[in-house]
DNA sequence: CTGAAAGCGCTTACAG
DNA sequence: CTGAAAGCGCTTACAG
């Protein structure tokens, strides 16, 4: 790219008559400025085609404008949600995003962070997307961070932002129970410490309990919150014959392998089995049969996390806690009727 | 954030008794350093937790060591593999990743350009996302972009990557008209003037020309490659009659909205009607019936494109035009067995 | 192999 | 309402 074409705030300054320090009033409205004098600076920037440079912004005013999204990946019917929120979130606060999707096959050798307080304002962090280490380094020089779905390391005070797992999880597992008088009731795991799938195994132990039914550690198993991990560990169940009447997968995306995995075994859905799931993703309703799930207001939580976030920046004060409320959208892979 | 505890290359500098000019030579690897000069520098960074501040960087060496990516929006299954090419080859090229969805309802008034030359050393430029204007400036200051599924506006020399509609398409038109010997073939277009779609449309008419079938113009809808509008546009087609006898549904995610009108209207996929899409996205093997499609390499046109960016803010040569092929997926909603 | 110094393009007290 | 000047934290010729 030829730099020699790029105009700078020098530029403009000359072909305007004017200081550099008055064309940086009138980009940024920070003090007053004569009417003419906009008029001409406007003016000489139209002609320049000017375009302030973000680095030497962000480096004479010490902020950058921009925050940053801490991703474990980027797939899965769950993050577009979550993306569209934050999205929505920065851009109404007039932020810019920038998004980093952490990959555990990289070390973490070298100075580099790819986002941190060296390029944005603030940090979005999703689940184990950044390890204890680092947040509590960020901690200590009072960065602003927001964790999503994921509690703060011990005795580090960083707001939160999450949905109503347990409560979630436990009004559709109450509604097996009751509705379908379901009794041997299948829970899905999610990965390993998963905070989601964390609680929302409580939630369906509490429902157990309430209800008198013994809890089946055998009918817990690991699906991973994706379909081929799921239909994998539902198969393997199934080759000791189908000692259960229903199946709560943890999240949609499970739903997809675990309905899979029964068809392929010659089982109905729902007539031998019911499936129930948790986020109410996009593709939950055209399922076949439409799935039964818990609708988890996930755009929400984007941008309300941003909202946090800009707050913190802002120092302004935020709530160390936000949970959202989730809520039973009942269709018939359960069993219920249309 | 309290900026006084951030540590600067100067207090590096002098805990290591060194210049910052040396400091800079161990972070860049940019010249030759004593190797305990370097021991020394390297503790003092650890020490102090130093992190190069990347906004001096890129003002200081005037390449920004990012890359710009402009989206109409992030929903859709269709996003998913594309952000994940994105991701994986701006990983692997060691650049990071700005991502800027464009929203129709901001005006582009104000100087500030959400990405641009004052933040990225270059743009990947999604459908529709810059016009043409935008797109005229940057190529006039030899700034690098290369284009996704879009040809550039007349004499402009963008470098495109984009995938093989027309063949693709025109080949799972003749699977219906071949196989399953379809004469009144439904074409759901995409959004207006979305070159995915016109090529799509190209391969529809050159299929049905092949084989003798006259186009008939009140089988083409407006779909807008999304389920919604695809299935009310499917609704209205219907009440006149069952005039058809398959639907080429433009995408996938408009086939689910497809299905969904002919169920409601008591119409059996594939019995009474076949329908077919394009994308062959996540959710096409597991739609009822799993879905006859186009595979589109979308992940690896992110990786491709990424690879060609590069290239350029390199320097180096590139394809003009990255055409990446398509391959017919046969399932079941054609009417084929399993 | 190392340092002193200029410069990247802005913002922001400080004066007037 | 406006300007001159210092400074943000780096990189990079230029000397030695």
């Amino acid at each position: 790219m030829p730099s020699s074409h790029r105009p700078t705030i020098s530029d403009v300054a000359s072909l305007a008559g004017v200081s550099i320090a008055t064309v940086s009033r009138v980009i940024n409205g920070s003090s007053q400025v004569a009417g003419q004098t906009i008029q001409r600076v406007q003016a000489a920037i139209t002609d320049l085609k000017y375009t302030p440079h973000a680095a030497a912004r962000v480096l004479a005013s010490r902020k950058t404008n921009t925050i940053g999204l801490l991703l474990p990946e980027i797939s899965g019917a769950f993050f577009q949600p979550l993306l569209r929120g934050i999205e929505a979130g920065a851009q109404e606060a007039g932020f810019d995003l920038l998004i980093h999707t952490t990959d555990d096959t990289q070390s973490n050798a070298g100075i580099r962070r790819p986002l941190g307080e060296h390029n944005t304002d603030g940090l979005l962090v999703f689940t184990d997307s950044l390890d204890h280490k680092e947040l509590r380094r960020l901690h200590s020089i009072g960065f602003p961070v927001v964790l999503l779905h994921q509690a703060p390391p011990k005795s580090l005070m960083i707001p939160v932002v999450t949905i109503e797992n347990q409560s979630g999880a436990q009004k559709i597992v109450e509604h097996l129970i009751v509705v379908h008088g379901c009794r041997r009731i299948v829970f899905l795991q999610g990965p390993e410490d998963h905070e989601d799938s964390v609680w929302r195994e409580k939630g369906y132990r509490q429902a157990l309990k309430d209800h008198g039914i013994t809890f089946n550690p055998s009918l817990v198993l690991r699906g991973g919150f994706n379909p081929d991990e799921s239909r994998q560990a539902l198969t393997r169940l199934l080759s000791n014959g189908k000692g259960f009447d229903s199946i709560f997968s943890g999240d949609d995306d499970s739903a997809i392998g675990v309905i899979q995995a029964l068809r392929q075994a010659g089982w109905r859905v729902p007539e031998d089995v019911a499936v129930v799931g948790f986020d109410d993703s996009s593709f939950a309703r055209t399922l076949d049969p439409p799935l039964t799930t818990v609708s988890a207001p996930t755009e929400r939580v984007g941008r309300e996390a941003v909202r946090q976030l800009v707050r913190i920046i802002r120092a302004e004060k935020v709530e160390p806690r936000l949970i959202l409320p989730t809520e039973l959208v009942i269709r018939q892979s359960c069993g219920c009727q249309a």
